[in-house]
DNA sequence: TCTGGGGTCCTAGGACCC
DNA sequence: TCTGGGGTCCTAGGACCC
């Protein structure tokens, strides 16, 4: 048995993030039931709800009617990306006063490892009440922030007291911790396990933890191993942080239509879009990618999804709408319909902007680069492709599950975090 | 009145090469 | 002529996260 080392670690959690910004921004919302969503008017789902909102039952994940239908006077704001990102980043300038080891975990949780910062700030307690503090007078939200060994243990901690929470799981109290904890709280046990998890008659992390490891594996592979060690709180995961090689492993874009459609022209017009989409995220990180895939859902809610890899790696919006068309096309849409259609482009290589030695290539990537300057500068889809024109501009949407080394590059500074030595 | 959007990781099987 | 094994790439699908 190795010497285990103690670490001290937080997770920082910000209180209903995207909705708490808004109302930091706009006064007039605060006290107020609100809902942060993608398009208001579209089949959207609450992203974010204030606390107000949720006082009358509205949830994330929630469909905005229903979200109506409990809080009648809920205001729907449509999200704000830059906004998030740009508050993200000051927390983030806040973390690090404390240690250069933070793990950006989404666009509002972090791990901080503060093992040996005692002699500068003080104990765990006296070190998350200085964050809270900080982030309070200096960007006016509230978090909740649990103290704990582990990730694992970190993360659940946060979670008690919610909102303005601050609670330190310590080590001699983890066993009557998870005793009766249900499994799907814990972060990696989701719905399918659960269930499946709930079949065995497990329950609980205490019944999960007395279970037969082997009759685990047997079961769940590999997982069944790592479902043993959660429901002990073990998690030697280190908090990692953002480095600057960091490579993204893929760029899409999905959209789910205002309304079916079983026209193929109308889903060809939405699969272009998003190809336009796709490529200027990856022309701006200046990645390029060799295989297209293309996800479909359709009006009854089967999923369908196809890959093509390509024979070079390539940032063009009709290189890449050509490969998700082939695979479209194959698809009858007019009898089976569409509800949603997204493109994603995988298997990236971080690429120069150099410009090809081939005439052809360099004309159209001087094309492509003034297309990116004109839209960099007035939005998105103020340049496109002809057949585009007169179609409604889609909504932009930051999902919690930001992170800055995935976001663009006008937020440079995001990446600018230490090495770990 | 049905159920968003952006990612990551894992597995298992097949093709192909050496 | 027959057989085996390892490595790599690709594809489809499933599970998870916020």
């Amino acid at each position: 048995m190795e010497p285990k080392k103690e670490r001290t670690i937080l997770h920082v959690d910000m209180d209903a993030y995207f909705a708490s910004v808004e109302q930091k921004s706009n006064p007039l919302l605060r006290g107020k039931p609100i809902v942060i969503c993608g398009n208001p008017e579209g089949r959207s789902v609450v992203s974010t709800s204030s606390y107000e909102a949720r006082a009358w039952g509205v949830k994330t994940g929630m469909m905005l009617w229903q979200a109506k239908k409990a809080c009648p006077q809920v205001i729907l704001i449509q999200c704000d990306p830059d906004k998030y990102v740009e508050t993200s980043l000051k927390l983030h300038r806040i973390y690090q006063e404390f240690t250069p080891v933070v793990e950006v975990f989404s666009i509002d949780e972090s791990f901080l490892d503060i093992t040996g910062t005692e002699r500068l700030f003080g104990n765990p307690l006296q070190v998350a009440k200085r964050i809270k503090k900080k982030i309070k007078e200096e960007v006016g939200l509230t978090c909740s922030v649990g103290i704990a060994s582990t990730k694992l243990l970190a993360k659940l901690a946060s979670d008690i007291n919610k909102p303005d929470g601050l609670f330190w799981l310590k080590d001699e109290k983890v066993p009557g911790f998870l005793k009766d904890l249900s499994i799907s709280e814990i972060c990696g046990i989701g719905p399918r396990l659960t269930f499946h998890l709930n079949k065995l008659g497990i329950h609980t992390c205490g019944e999960l933890s007395r279970y037969p490891v082997e009759l685990l594996e047997n079961k769940f592979g590999k997982v069944g191993i790592a479902l043993h060690r959660m429901a002990l709180g073990l998690d030697e995961g280190p908090v990692l942080l953002a480095r600057e090689d960091e490579k993204v492993k893929s760029v899409g874009h999905s959209i789910t239509l205002p309304e079916d459609t079983y026209n193929l022209e109308t889903a060809k017009k939405y699969l272009l879009s998003l190809c336009e989409q796709v490529a200027r995220r990856l022309r701006r990180k200046y990645y390029k990618g060799k295989t297209v895939f293309l996800f479909i859902r359709f009006p009854d809610f089967s999923d369908f999804s196809r890959q093509k890899t390509i024979i070079k790696f390539t940032d063009d919006d009709r290189e890449i709408y050509q490969s998700a068309l082939s695979i479209l096309e194959k698809i009858n849409i007019e009898s089976l319909g569409l509800r949603l259609i997204g493109v994603s482009v995988t298997n990236l290589v971080k690429g120069t902007d150099q410009l090809s030695l081939f005439p052809d290539e360099w004309r159209k990537q001087i094309l492509l680069a003034a297309m990116d300057k004109v839209n960099d500068r007035y939005g998105e889809f103020t340049l496109t492709w002809g057949r585009l024109m007169y179609q409604a501009k889609p909504v932009s949407i930051l999902t919690p599950a930001w992170r800055p080394d995935k976001h663009v590059k006008k937020f440079k500074f995001a990446l600018d975090f230490p090495q770990r030595s």
